[in-house]
DNA sequence: TCCATTTATTCGACAAAACGGATATATTGT
DNA sequence: ACAATATATCCGTTTTGTCGAATAAATGGA
């Protein structure tokens, strides 16, 4: 299923580090949710989901316009342990504000209303 | 001390993630161990090592000629876990032939005799 | 059908990284 | 001092990756 390399070069880019860590805490979240959180443009995070997509991490759930991304069912148990310890350790450093800023929009409805 | 973007730039190179494996199995291994173990050019080897060496990930010890590379003593837990998780599935993949060559090298005492 | 919203993709420019090959450094022994 | 071995670094090239900006595609509602 999924290829150690494309894993490994997932996780070299830092945007693509702070996408994982805010789906690994809130199991499935929107594009746009995601655009609100890292205060990137829309064009510039799909890039990125596309290549976590085509690695074999995340997978799509459809609902109308909107694209939720979340973990892939078949992801294996190292993978996901990694996953679970790069998260932990970004929670302490830039993807805090992150969490922040995913917790404004959620509560506040603004942007997209997911 | 050691950087989660630095420590994840590492782990995106293959050849980077073998010679991490079998060094988590051998405790320390020489350069010219490394060289026949993976069956690349000398210089590339240096190469690798050192960007390993930069982002706080093997440190050395010298010993006359040679120069033995090992993880780092202050390597944090998360990132010691990471590695263990990255050397046990490599071992079932690509550097298993690694392993076979280094066990090679090591009795029949070739080239550098460590 | 037309429009608004959400998401995806394409394009060319630019930067970072890896490469082969040659060479430099360092240490040891004669 | 010289030669031999082990390791590191430099140089020019090529590849790979990321970027902004524009645009395409898909969906739902008026």
């Amino acid at each position: 299923m999924i290829q150690p390399g494309a894993f490994f070069d997932s996780l070299s880019d830092s945007i693509r580090r702070r996408i994982l860590a805010l789906i690994h805490g809130q199991d499935e979240l929107c594009v746009c949710e995601l655009v609100a959180a890292l205060d990137l443009p829309q064009p510039k995070i799909s890039r990125h989901l596309a290549v976590l997509r085509a690695a074999g991490i995340l997978s799509i759930r459809r609902e109308g316009t909107w694209v939720y991304y979340r973990l892939d069912a078949g992801l294996p148990l190292w993978a996901y342990r990694i996953l679970e310890i790069a998260s932990r350790d970004a929670a302490e450093t830039e993807s805090a504000n992150d969490q922040r800023r995913l917790a404004d929009t959620q509560t506040k409805q603004e942007q997209c209303s997911a």
